[in-house]
DNA sequence: AGAATAGTTAACTAGATTTGAAAATATTGG
DNA sequence: CCAATATTTTCAAATCTAGTTAACTATTCT
């Protein structure tokens, strides 16, 4: 499987998109992610571990009290599906040129 | 749950994507993606309910046969996807910013 | 040392998703 | 009308997900 498709599927959860959302502004710790979000610690340390192996996030250790984790986002993933999405998008142009032919022809015939 | 949400599900799913991958240069029918992705008919149904559900396509009834279904992209779900990822990736940018100032100020030292 | 804190891992369960097979719908062609 | 085509729907089974509680590791505090 693609790293998009990794990357999707990390997103697709209503959660992890949430902490995503929280990560946006500046790096946190697991419990203060969990608190925000209302979810117990073990169900939030396995969506960060989600996150992490899908590359989105990633887990540091160095700060003067070592039992907290702090969690960034890490940018790469992100401009992986900015990407494709560009690309998706680019399908607009041709719609948009096929609709335009599509409108001069006034309903033609013979398709296929 | 959000659309963004909804749209995140339904491209986290290898094939629906791979789908979305084909309809990104034109318009299918059905039995032509289900094809292409070695799916049954049934299963490339049922995935296609799930991208139209979430408004990620539309199915187009008008042809000469009035039994084939095209399906195509529609842009919206695209576009709000895209304006998400916006906000999320304005974190690095500061993150960048950050990194150069102090990039440029240890230039300022040792030449590299 | 012993108790409390931060977080992860394990085992289990409830719920959702996906799938294949078969049946159903609608349409076209002989 | 009957057979073939294109696609969807139904239904049960298999799979995947996410949450919970309990147990575990590592670390800090008193």
């Amino acid at each position: 499987m693609s790293d998009l498709d990794r990357t999707l599927q990390a997103l697709a959860d209503p959660a992890r998109r949430a902490a995503v959302d929280l990560l946006r502004r500046r790096p946190r710790r697991a419990g203060e992610l969990a608190g925000e979000l209302g979810l117990s610690a073990p169900a939030m340390s396995r969506h960060l571990r989600v996150l992490r192996t899908a590359g989105l996030v990633d887990e540091e250790h160095t700060g003067e009290d070592a039992r907290v984790r702090v969690y960034r986002l890490r940018p790469e993933p992100f401009a992986g599906l900015k990407g494709w999405l560009a690309e998706v998008e680019a399908f607009w142009t041709v719609e948009l040129a096929a609709f335009k032919r599509h409108a001069e022809r006034a309903r033609g015939k013979g398709r296929r």
